[in-house]
DNA sequence: TAAAAGCATTGATAAAAATCATTTCAGTGG
DNA sequence: CCACTGAAATGATTTTTATCAATGCTTTTA
């Protein structure tokens, strides 16, 4: 395994896709290629940041714990994308947790490495702003949908937003393990209420489901439902 | 009136605070000043933006509409604060609109403007990225209680986030003139929900109210409430 | 493969918040 | 100063969602 960064499949995708072969070089000496196991723990909610991720295959949520346990999930992370680079631009401690939701593979670079490439390449450092801009975008769009839209809305949302973030088109019909507890995080809600409005799209031939695998049979009538078109 | 920018009061805090005499001058000579009334659009959902704002004075909202009717505030900004940058930055619409919650005066800079700054000026883009790293948290912060806390805590803490926004401690007590729309826009629930727990507020002797107007008595209750401690 | 553990599902009930209707109050203009 | 208008406040009711409790799959493992 240990991808290399000049080779990499992300190579041309991912926030780096600016960086010269050098730097790429560079980059690849001194990154450091971990493996974690579904549920493991990437890095933890108060801890400092000493670096940001790189995911190289895999899923992970970017979530928060409340005080009473309930937990919401800030973002989905998929392969490709840059993990923990909020704290380290703020130099703050991470306000959230990153965990595995399936086996997951990430390349880690320093904060010192970080830093010194977006003060050397002005293209990775605008490439950063604008990730960072879409990101909060997404973020207030979440924010806007969790006042405005009841929770039958949210979960077809949300599992459209599953789809477009995991599905790489490799059957007719998308499918996603995932359990109850964590699609709820997503939505923002308890489990058994999506539990029940799952259940109305099955008996809608919407989704189907075996055990906590979800396969979504109509996106069309979900996005319908969602009212995403306004 | 039109401040200039080499003496604007905000010089040595705001974005632009790492410019050079030179770079302000020349933002200066091509900023344009603007005056808007209460209830006035600053700019406005789906719009291109042509340029940011930076507030001279009074209070602005950032939100959105949703297809209901129903508003929901994503950002409060005041004096000094930088207005419209993500959709720059991004390079796309407007996704929420910007209306005065005072008589606001602000200053207009031009896209190309803007551009040229943070090309030539390391310290403002990395200033910006900082920036927008910070409101990236605190919009994640929202979302994350808005998802956890029942309306009675957010609303604690929607008054000590006004309090803390808009408080220029003048007076011993913070006072702020607010529609209960706009409120409940903040809090994201009913106007009718949040007169009812600002009732309780006020038998609990923590806020007192004379028309639309609010003040707050006991801000340590409220933090209380608001659970910001966990 | 059987037992156990964990998770999904369903049902009943309670709590929270939204909505609708009405009354009261504060600011405005004649 | 008084009537008028719009917003705040309160009340009654409905809707939505959370919580608690029980049952049934499925997957793990002994």
């Amino acid at each position: 395994m240990n991808p290399s960064c000049n080779t990499c499949e992300f190579k041309n995708s991912s926030l780096f896709k600016n960086c010269s072969s050098d730097e790429l070089n560079h980059l690849n000496d001194s990154k450091c290629f971990n493996v974690y196991k579904k549920g493991q723990v990437i890095f933890h909610e108060g801890n400092r940041p000493l670096g940001l991720f790189c995911v190289y295959s895999g899923k992970v949520k970017v979530s928060r714990l409340g005080s009473d346990g309930k937990e919401q999930v800030i973002r989905l992370v998929k392969k490709g994308d840059t993990l923990g680079y909020r704290s380290l631009i703020e130099n703050s401690k991470y306000s959230a947790s990153a965990i595995a939701l399936d086996d997951t593979e990430a390349c880690f670079i320093s904060a010192s490495e970080f830093n010194h490439l977006i003060d050397s390449n002005v293209k990775v450092a605008s490439d950063l702003m604008r990730m960072l801009a879409k990101v909060l975008g997404d973020t207030q769009d979440k924010l806007v949908h969790l006042a405005m839209k009841p929770v039958r809305e949210r979960l077809a949302e949300a599992l459209l937003l599953l789809k477009s973030t995991y599905d790489d088109k490799k059957s007719e019909h998308f499918s996603i393990s995932i359990s109850r507890e964590d699609l709820s995080s997503i939505v923002g809600t308890a489990k058994e209420t999506v539990i029940r409005f799952l259940s109305e799209f099955k008996e809608e031939g919407i989704v189907s489901t075996r055990g906590s695998e979800i396969t979504i049979l109509r996106a069309d009538k979900l996005l319908q439902i969602s009212s995403l078109y306004d």
